[in-house]
DNA sequence: TGATCTTGCGAACGACCGTTCGTATATTCA
DNA sequence: TGAATATACGAACGGTCGTTCGCAAGATCA
């Protein structure tokens, strides 16, 4: 790995950090520089703008997203038990603090850039509806399996599993409620009883 | 009503509304005074700090919430009926673009403070902290009228329907899903059914 | 109407923003 | 090792930020 791509790493971890916590408006240039010890204009030139920042900010955040909640899951046999990899994967992503203080990225940058076209809502936009996709495929798959209910619509069982991922940030970052979890937990186990075969 | 009151009142509006799209983080007191031709520094007058005017902007917006979701919502029968009106104007308050067309402000606002400690992030913790309160004492008197379950845990039926709303945001919002609202009404209904009794 | 208090303005402050550019130093590879 | 290239720096740019302050014009009310 040459030195630059070094730094280029090295930048996005911080940006990643920061993000987590203060949005993308919330960071710049100046401010990354100071952390890594380096100048403005020496980090600056790894992107050559703040926006083309923005972006390497959310390939990489899919990135580790991707090999932290999806590549794990994959290893589980088809249909609920994957899903269920899913969920524990992804509650851990939303919780664990180490490189991402902050939380999960997406839920932070979805509510900040949701009205703000450009290239960085887009591709964000691309992101979580393909997210949203892969959830979906996991239900149909788990249908095809004879774990869920034949009647159930996969797409909205994305969507519910997205409102309890949500809420538990929301319970859990803003509201500091102790019980978060256990909620998310709670509300997850009662789709999945209700989505499942002999319900 | 004095001329002071009446210009801190439209300044209020214009701040309710870019906040809605931009966030704290995306507004500027230049920017407010241009919008409304007045100059920075009397805008500023009616303030004293950012952090003031944030403040004032996060009191309007819950005042303009309860008295759009829950004082109308307080006019129907007790219990079941009570919470579907809830839903309904909840909805239609995150849905209606007049005057906030980033939509709800609050799921704005949560993501953006919610690890950003001091009093704007107090204030609005405590606020949706009061909300969560008033749906888990709307689903109490449910259970109190016979439309719940009796073992339906109150504090467990907020949490899911905000995760409903938040969904319903991203759906709609970032990934501009025409369904997201077809969604939420979905998963609404499936909640009513699994809380009331004789499911 | 006249005096008082309220409201708003313009200019300026230091700080930071993203960005540009010429230059120096490392790294890379023949 | 030497030449070519990749990487980082420092200084400076025009702009915008929140905030301060003294002063004028406005509203308010005796």
């Amino acid at each position: 790995m040459s030195k630059g791509r070094k730094t280029r790493s090295a930048i996005l971890s911080e940006a990643l950090s920061a993000v987590s916590t203060e949005g993308f408006q919330g960071i710049s240039i100046g401010m990354l520089a100071d952390r890594l010890k380096m100048s403005k204009s020496g980090l600056f030139a790894h992107f050559g703008s703040k926006e083309e920042l923005e972006k390497a900010v959310l390939e990489e955040a899919g990135q580790r997203f991707m090999a932290a909640v999806w590549t794990p899951a994959k290893a589980f046999p088809r249909g609920r038990p994957r899903i269920e990899a899913i969920f524990r994967n992804w509650m851990d992503w939303s919780l664990h603090t180490d490189g991402m203080p902050g939380g999960c990225v997406f839920m932070k940058l979805s509510a900040e850039v949701d009205e703000k076209p450009g290239p960085v809502r887009d591709q964000l936009s691309e992101m979580q509806a393909r997210w949203q996709a892969t959830l979906a495929r996991s239900a149909q798959i788990a249908i095809e399996e004879g774990h869920f209910r034949p009647d159930l619509d996969p797409r909205q069982f994305a969507y519910e599993m997205q409102g309890i991922l949500m809420a538990l940030k929301y319970y859990r970052r803003l509201l500091r409620d102790e019980k978060a979890v256990e909620r998310s937990q709670q509300a997850f186990a009662d789709l999945l009883a209700r989505s499942s075969v002999r319900h």
